[in-house]
DNA sequence: CTCAAACGGGG
DNA sequence: GGGTACGTTTGAG
């Protein structure tokens, strides 16, 4: 009997056919626990109608069925529910995963059968939902165990949970490559490691005067000599910042070219690309690559105040430290001249430490997700906000006799994109002008809590009689039943539950313990699945696709943010802008705004429950115009100078410098100074400067990426245009090269007038004002009233813009 | 107005 | 390894 830490889980073996659940013994020696036992099932529908003789003839029709030479193992009657109904299914269980798609396909033709379900789900993620095993905990195994080999392997006979809550010690290695381009090629030129251990180096051919740095001989020297450094240190997770997309894709195809492989696992087998969606995800057996910005990217941004999720910006919110930039070019002069190195070593193993840091607060955040969905840690940490419900619902419906509903067909999807967007959260729009002392209120889980007590469910939908005692939507026809849990609610239901008494927990914990961690983190986690769980029904790809329950969920969402905003007025405060579960008001004090919440927590029903965020001493609230959620776009200072900027998205590298630039001088004039003749007579001066060829040229640099080959470009862009003019004059230039431009002065159309921007000897001041600075100042300007022609116009600002501030008024 | 193409992260 | 599709914004035509 072994005590077991699982890790993640795969599946192979003969026709991959057997579980493979890889994680650490109590004593610390990483294991593989195989699972020769569960076989594959899925479920089809009788036909409606049919009788019981029809139906054990089917059945019997099953059981004798061969396809190439494979019968099932076993074929059942089935009851469960979809959407409330009650379904008759006979449920076919077989040997190897790939024989449910021969089966399936066969089956589904015949006449007494309407339709098949369940028969698309990954064998081992089936496996965990129907044994209840979760990854990230304990099990003990009984088994036989053979530890010939690296690592122990065990045949499991039996796999029982446990509860315990220790963490063992977890191997974990962070690496990170640096690129530079040669010709038409990227060459690997630098790689770093670092591990949990206190081991790190950086690997390179050129030397460097750094203690850490290893020599190797070349390119093909430093994939292999990774390769070794990372099975010797043999960590069970391997960490990267955006490494599906970048560090072992580059790592992979440059292996590929030298003709040697690239292994980083616990077994011979190459690191591989799984689809998923639209990006492949860098695999590697025996070990999880952790990839941060997926998480990063799909859960954490909501939660993140930085508008970029570079390492750097991210690092610097969460560790609160970052990297030292490196520009591009300058690491590309550094190694071309082989001078200067001792930076680009530095920051390559900057890069790893961060990841590694990261992972340190991340992982155990992720680390419960996996647990609440039950899903291993390759899988869950690449998840978007709606698969972790959907798997979160697949695990529940085993446990509660639910059947799952198919997936629906890319048809289906494409119909559900363009049904007509619904009503989403009401927007109080923003008052002009800079505002003062400004309280942050918003409702805590307020689409949950609208879930719970108005039973929000596909099933419990205009359910039952009218006359029974129903829930009904404001404004629309719909009720929902108020007798008939629905499934949906129920499962949220459990999650608060869950959480409620993890916060009681935690009231008598220590916050500066790892069990209080621990705990912050899992009700943390139940929070992000219990939010998510409105834009899952409004997600096309849903299984438990419901637009009227979403539609139901908003129409009740803005009823009770309206209903706040009256009160909050009838008691003279002024509402400054509001927006779906959020409002901000000015208010005299804190105790002013602890007024308001508690005379507002006293008209709302249930779970509802307003909740104070914070104050600011000044901020700007600009309309978003586009779109139908409205975005919020604001910027706000507190009390400590701490500066809050949302949505102003002008951070991109389509836009040129100048254009950045302009945005954030003004933005900080309006927060700082709370002036807004400043901030207007910024975006004057720069339109002046511009008009006179007074501003330097590289500000007027526009980045594009080619993304295609230069052929195949239909749409002739300014980037296009430049790559032209550039490669006939000699450059290389190749898909997925940075073209970098200057609009032209000249004739013709904007496209026409784009300069590689090496060539560039002026820039066309009417495309800059009225293209990128006007446009990126406007965005805040306009909140304080100003219109184009004040920026335009010569001179300095004339009149007083000090109406435009705004301060907490008395009462 | 519609449609195609780019953004993100990484270097 | 059995299903494969991000959400949003900008510019050209």
């Amino acid at each position: 009997m072994v005590r077991f830490f699982i890790i993640d889980v795969q599946q192979s073996g003969p026709d991959k056919s057997e579980v493979m659940l890889w994680g650490r013994t109590e004593k610390g020696e990483p294991a593989l626990v195989i699972d020769p036992t569960f076989r594959p099932y899925f479920f089809v529908e009788c036909k409606d109608g049919i009788s019981k003789r029809e139906a054990d003839e089917l059945m019997g029709k099953i059981t004798e069925l061969s396809l190439d030479g494979v019968k099932p193992v076993g074929v059942e009657f089935k009851e469960r529910k979809l959407f409330g109904k009650e379904k008759k299914l006979i449920k076919i269980t077989l040997p190897k995963p790939a024989d449910v798609i021969k089966f399936r396909d066969t089956v589904k033709e015949w006449n007494d059968v309407k339709t098949k379900y369940e028969h698309s789900i990954t064998f081992y993620r089936r496996y965990l939902i129907d044994t209840g095993i979760t990854p990230l905990t304990w099990v003990e195994v009984e088994g036989r165990e053979s530890t010939e080999g690296p690592y122990a392997v065990i045949e499991a006979e039996k796999i029982t949970a446990l509860e315990d809550e220790d963490y063992p010690k977890i191997n974990i290695l962070a690496l990170d490559i640096e690129l530079v381009e040669e010709g038409d090629e990227e060459k690997i030129i630098m790689v770093s490691v670092k591990d949990n251990r206190g081991f790190r180096k950086v690997l390179s051919y050129k030397k460097a005067n750094v203690d850490y740095l290893e020599l190797v001989k070349d390119e093909k020297g430093l994939i292999q000599r990774l390769s070794e450094i990372v099975r010797g240190r043999d960590p069970d997770i391997i960490v990267t910042y955006n490494g599906d997309r970048f560090d072992f894709k580059h790592l992979s195809a440059r292996a590929n070219k030298f003709g040697i492989k690239f292994v980083l696992g616990r077994t011979a087998k190459e690191a591989l690309f799984k689809r998923r969606g639209r990006v492949y995800a860098a695999w590697i057996e025996g070990r999880v690559h952790l990839d941060l910005f997926n998480f990063v990217e799909n859960i954490l941004t909501d939660t993140l105040s930085s508008d970029s999720l570079s390492l750097d910006s991210v690092s610097r919110e969460i560790l609160g430290k970052g990297k030292k930039r490196l520009e591009w070019d300058e690491m590309q002069k550094a190694w071309e001249n082989s001078k200067g190195l001792e930076r680009v070593v530095k920051y390559c193993m900057t890069d790893s430490d961060l990841a590694l840091s990261l992972s340190k607060v991340l992982l155990p955040q992720i680390t419960e997700l996996c647990r609440i969905v039950g899903q291993g840690l390759f899988d869950t940490s690449r998840m978007t906000y709606s698969q972790l419900v959907e798997w979160l619902l697949m695990r529940e419906s085993r446990k509660t006799d639910e059947l799952i509903p198919n997936r629906p067909k890319f048809e289906e999807i494409q119909i559900r994109r363009k049904a007509a967007p619904y009503t989403g959260g009401y927007v109080y729009p923003p008052k002009g002008g800079i505002h003062q002392n400004i309280a942050l209120f918003d409702f805590m889980s307020l689409y949950p809590s609208i879930t719970i007590t108005h039973n929000v469910s596909p099933e419990t939908l205009n359910c039952g009689s009218d006359k029974d005692p129903v829930h009904r939507v404001p404004g629309t026809d719909h009720y929902y039943c108020k007798t008939h849990p629905g499934f949906i609610p129920e499962t949220l239901k459990k999650l608060v539950k869950k959480r409620r008494e993890i916060k009681d927990g935690m009231d008598k914990l220590k916050p500066d313990t790892d069990k209080y961690r621990v705990m912050d983190n899992r009700q943390h986690a139940l929070k992000i699945l219990a939010n998510a769980s409105y834009g899952y029904y409004g997600y096309a790809g849903s299984r438990w696709y419901s637009r009227v329950c979403a539609q139901s969920i908003t129409a009740w969402g803005r009823y009770y943010i309206q209903k706040v905003i009256r009160k909050a007025e009838k008691m003279d405060y002024e509402v400054v802008y509001g927006d779906t579960d959020s409002l901000f008001v000015r208010v005299r004090s804190r105790k002013d705004a602890g007024h308001l919440l508690e005379t507002v927590n006293k008209t709302l029903p249930g779970v509802m429950e307003l909740e104070f965020q914070g104050l600011y001493k000044a901020g700007i609230f600009v309309p978003a115009k586009t779109g139908l959620a409205a975005k919020k776009r604001y910027a706000l200072i507190d009390d400590d100078g701490e500066i809050t900027i949302r949505g102003f998205e002008i951070v991109r590298r389509d836009w040129s410098l100048i254009a950045r630039e302009t945005q954030e001088k003004i933005l900080l004039a309006v927060l700082r100074d709370r002036s807004p003749e400043k901030a207007l007579n910024i975006a004057k001066k720069t339109v002046q400067r511009i008009k006179k060829g007074d501003t330097s040229i590289d500000k007027m640099i526009i980045h594009t990426q080619l993304t295609r080959p230069l052929k195949e470009y239909e749409q002739i862009g300014p980037h296009v245009v430049a790559a032209k003019k550039a490669l006939q004059r000699g450059r290389p230039i190749a898909e997925g090269s940075m073209i970098s431009y200057v609009i032209s002065k000249g004739t013709g159309t904007i496209s026409d007038r784009a300069e590689p921007a090496e060539d560039a000897e002026n820039y066309d001041p009417e495309y800059y004002v009225n293209n990128q600075v006007l446009p990126a100042s406007m965005r805040v300007l306009a909140a304080l009233g100003c219109k184009e022609v004040d920026v335009l116009s010569e001179g300095e600002v004339q009149y007083s813009l000090k109406t435009f501030i705004k301060k907490g008024k008395k009462r």
